[in-house]
DNA sequence: AAGACCAACAACCGCGTCGTA
DNA sequence: ATACGACGCGGTTGTTGGTCT
């Protein structure tokens, strides 16, 4: 049984609208407003139009400061990022571009923005494998769109820093020998967990694989479906990064808690297969002394950042009541700008080539 | 000149969500 | 609790105009 129409198909007009629809709506809409019910205004008009229809017109054409066309290369680049990020949620793109709609991103990225960047892939891989003699990720485990954003990621990444450390292994910072003690213990745990059905992704990760700022090489986690990461301070498990919007790659990445007491450090590892998502996290204290540990905490940032700048790393909330890391939230009325593009920079600290 | 093809954009459609009676 | 209507969103389709052959 199929949903009941919101209108009658036979009696409204359809395809482009006119000037003299568009002025009867804007100026009904102006004088009026829209009453709170889009399903009606036609009538009110007097209009042989659906509601929808009346809707999608004003707020893509008709409203007041609507830009069309014309984006600019700044918009260009908070576009990309935050597909990347969080992938094709128009109206969340939109909010954080003044006076752009959902519709008009989309349409600018389907036959533009998209164009533009991976038009410039096939040279960016080349250059990439010239340089590093690694291969990307296997794309036959990613779903297309996946790959895509993961693609557009990279070569956003090297368009917007061709010298970037990605490129250049002598930018990578070294390994506190702590940190190497973490990856070897997580190595030697891991290869006691079942990998039943993982041998390729086993292969993958038995790659020269550099990561940085001594996050952990560890195949599988235990947690499907809903990746977490384990907050100290209350030791809850909470959605970890974007959870429903996971970024489709291998990635880790690294959270750093503060609290009047100090430091903690957790690192995150997030798989991503086939859409499948599997997760691990480990912390300092599971691994190190008291003393590794303070050693660890500074190095590491201070490495992985070239100063105190946090600006890359999630913070988790003091609210003591908190149950979620700040960027588990993506409703668009409270997600700023500049906590989205800290999360793609949190993803950017996570690639492992 | 004309048809084919393509890009850009507008508009539609269906589904999930939310509010309300 | 639930049924229903409206809204919002994202994917898809339709239309138009320009370019190519």
């Amino acid at each position: 049984m199929g949903r009941a129409p919101c209108c009658d198909k036979a009696n409204v007009k359809k395809g482009p609208w006119s000037p003299q629809e568009d002025a009867a709506l804007k100026d009904y809409i102006e004088k009026n407003g829209t009453g709170g019910n889009w399903i009606a205004l036609p009538q009110k008009i007097g209009m042989k139009r659906c509601g929808k229809s009346c809707r999608l017109r004003w707020l893509n054409y008709l409203r007041p400061n609507i830009k069309h066309g014309g984006f600019t290369e700044e918009e260009d680049n908070l576009i990309c990022g935050l597909y990347i990020s969080i992938g094709s949620r128009w109206s969340i793109i939109a909010a954080q571009l003044h006076g752009r709609t959902d519709n008009d991103i989309k349409n600018y990225w389907n036959t533009r923005l998209k164009k533009k960047l991976l038009g410039r892939r096939k040279q960016s891989n080349f250059n990439r494998k010239e340089t590093n003699g690694i291969d990307d990720i296997s794309s036959n485990s990613l779903s297309s769109s996946a790959l895509e954003r993961l693609q557009l990621h990279m070569q956003l990444q090297s368009l917007q820093n061709p010298f970037s450390f990605y490129s250049n292994p002598s930018l990578w910072p070294k390994l506190h020998h702590s940190q190497e003690k973490m990856i070897q213990q997580s190595l030697k745990d891991s290869s006691n967990s079942n990998t039943v059905g993982m041998q390729e992704q086993k292969d993958e990760f038995d790659k020269p694989t550099n990561i940085v700022s001594g996050f952990l090489q560890q195949d599988i986690g235990a947690n499907m479906n809903t990746p977490t990461v384990e907050n100290p301070l209350n030791n809850n498990s909470v959605p970890f990064a974007n959870s429903g919007n996971n970024i489709p790659m291998h990635s880790s990445s690294i959270v750093e808690q503060t609290n009047n007491m100090g430091f903690q450090q957790v690192c995150a590892l997030q798989i991503i297969e086939n859409d499948n998502i599997f997760n691990n996290k480990i912390t300092l204290s599971n691994y190190l002394s008291q003393e590794e540990q303070n050693m660890a905490r500074f190095d590491c940032f201070r490495e992985l950042n070239g100063s105190n700048d946090n600006s890359n790393l999630i913070l988790w909330s003091n609210d003591s009541d908190s149950k979620s890391a700040s960027t588990s939230s993506w409703d668009s009325s409270n997600t700023p700008v500049l906590m989205t593009e800290g999360m793609f920079q949190d993803y950017e600290l996570g690639y492992i080539f």
